[in-house]
DNA sequence: GCCGTTTTCGGCCCGACTGTTTTCAGTCG
């Protein structure tokens, strides 16, 4: 059984719990363990046999004791005895947006609702609004969230698998003694993935499979398939490791790190198989063409710009000099600004924006002007001890409903560096929407837009813009568009990070770290930005300390 | 249900926004 299997268990039940009226802290709880599962790497099975459970933050004897059950029987009684009352397809309604465990629990009980099928029949026959506190407009929201649940395909986020991936492909070159790489989609670092390919420098399976068997990380090693061996990893992505010999390495990692239509037009260049080579560069090179960085290989004119000699010349991890989107105990980071700074110096580093919320974002302690002010001589006091980082002044200020900013000017103006974001508001009509984040943009004292659409990956649409007005605003006040790195947002996403590129927006790739850890995240957004064919001059954080000074005295 | 350098009981994130209704419950971050 997976560590994921486990949590899905606990947080099912807890979203039953939910939805009939338990009390919200019991909820929480269950919720609260079924995502530390989650992130262990360790197989939480592991932990039960050597009676450690309860050693996990977050892990008491009730849930100690509900995780022995699933592991020993597969079941959880007390979910089995819910799901008497309240059919488990409940817990579907809870992903549309807008709608929370109460509307769930009344849908059910008032309407007779179960599966999202019938709630898309009942929203369609204008049954709803019978409800009270429903009306026409929630109808329609509903039937948005329905098509939106049903647009994406549950794949599992990059910042989930490619950390695994790694440490996968490391254990079995170590088991091996032979090279194991990381191909696939976590290698093209799409912003989703649906499992994880490696590639070994062995000729035979056997011994993949015997190696695959002693990785902690490995829960079951299956039959192999004439392609390649199968496993299932703790966290419940599928495992795929392909055998090949040396002199078809480079072969084979072109073969399976893709995507497929890139792989055909190479096919297709070579009149059939892909020529056989020790590495990837010799393998492209038998084709007339030069190596294409993994991120360009989703046959979006790759192939054109390699026959031409215009492969652009990609932005990389070693170019980012700073970090313009962090937060900190002051607002709801988990870092000190001494923590953090220290962070950021160690990963070589010249500068830091320190951006905690502004006030208007209640719920993360956001600042206002006067907690600002307190925050800027801590800032100094931090500055003279981490003297090798510049720490700029930065807040994440709130964009309103009407485009204003949730600070004074005065203050603004006191910042070195403002980035400003939405959090609420995401659904307002396009047109509006478009309104109110050009006057952001255009906002004397703004420097970036943070997160620009506020969506998340596969669980929240982002705000609608007129993106072609959007970049021109951009562009004609000289703003930069974020690319957020969480794992979760990656938002600018690559293909709109593009359009912006090409109407000569700049960007700011950021982590917009919550504690030391999240710097960790650059990775993701770097990925992503050279997905969309970035450069280092096309982003704002690759300037040195000097450049970006004079940029934000412009 | 979990947790504890004030606690083995009494907290646990709580305020803004939304849609609908007409004074607020529910959702969300």
């Amino acid at each position: 059984m997976t560590n994921r299997e486990v949590a899905t268990l606990l947080r099912h039940y807890a979203d039953l719990l939910e939805i009939q009226g338990e009390n919200p802290f019991r909820v929480q709880a269950y919720l609260r363990a079924a995502e530390v599962i989650d992130r262990l790497s360790t197989p939480v099975a592991l932990l039960a046999a050597e009676n450690s459970l309860t050693a996990i933050p977050g892990i008491g004897s009730g849930i100690a004791a509900a995780i022995d059950e699933i592991l020993g029987t597969g079941r959880l009684s007390a979910l089995d005895a819910l799901q008497g009352e309240l059919p488990g397809s409940l817990v579907t309604l809870l992903n549309l947006p807008g709608i929370g465990p109460k509307t769930v629990g009344r849908l059910y009980r008032e309407l007779g609702i179960a599966t999202l099928a019938d709630l898309e029949e009942a929203a369609l026959a204008g049954r709803i609004r019978q409800l009270k506190g429903l009306g026409a407009n929630a109808e329609q929201r509903i039937l948005e969230g329905i098509r939106f649940l049903r647009s994406v395909s549950r794949r599992f986020l990059l910042g989930e698998l490619l950390p695994m991936a790694e440490r996968l492909a490391c254990q079995l070159a170590q088991q091996l003694g032979a090279e194991v790489a990381v191909v696939g989609s976590i290698r093209r670092m799409r912003e989703t993935v649906g499992n994880i390919n490696l590639v070994a420098g062995v000729a035979d399976q056997a011994v993949i499979v015997h190696a695959l068997g002693s990785l902690p990380e490995i829960i079951e090693v299956h039959e192999p398939t004439p392609a390649f061996v199968p496993a299932l990893s703790t966290n419940g992505a599928e495992v795929q490791v392909v055998a090949a010999t040396p002199e078809r390495f480079g072969t084979e990692l072109v073969r399976w790190t893709g995507n497929w239509q890139h792989v055909e037009e190479l096919s297709a260049i070579a009149g059939g198989a892909l020529p056989l080579a020790p590495t990837e560069e010799a393998c492209y090179q038998a084709l007339g063409l030069p190596w294409i960085p993994p991120e360009l290989r989703e046959n979006r004119g790759e192939l054109d710009a390699a026959l031409r000699g215009r492969l652009p010349q990609l932005i990389t991890l070693e170019d980012v000099q700073g970090d313009l989107h962090t937060h900190t105990t002051w607002s709801d980071g988990r870092g000190s600004i001494l923590e953090m700074a220290m962070a950021a110096r160690d990963r070589g580093y010249r500068y830091l924006a320190v951006a905690d919320h502004s006030a208007g974002l209640g719920v993360a302690r956001g600042l206002d002007a006067e907690r600002l002010r307190e925050q800027w001589r801590e800032i100094e006091a931090v500055q003279a001890r981490v003297p090798a980082i510049r720490i700029l002044r930065s807040c994440e200020v709130e964009v309103r409903r009407d485009g204003s900013l949730d600070l004074p000017d005065e203050v603004l103006a006191e910042l070195d560096l403002v980035v400003a974001s939405l959090h609420a508001g995401l659904r307002l009509p396009r047109d509006e929407q478009t309104e109110r984040i050009i006057r952001a943009i255009r906002h004397p004292h703004v420097d970036i837009i943070a997160h620009p659409t506020g969506r998340l990956i596969d669980r929240r649409p982002g705000a609608d813009y007129d993106w072609d007005r959007v970049f021109a605003a951009a562009r004609e006040a000289g703003k930069a568009l974020e690319i957020n790195c969480g794992p979760e947002r990656l938002d600018l996403n690559d293909e709109l990070a593009r359009q912006a590129l090409d109407a000569g927006v700049m960007l700011a790739i950021n982590s917009d770290a919550h504690a030391p850890d999240d710097f960790a995240w650059m990775r993701y957004g770097i990925g992503n930005a050279r997905r969309a064919w970035a450069r280092p001059d096309q982003v704002l954080n690759t300037m040195p300390l000097e450049a970006l000074l004079s940029w934000l005295a412009r």
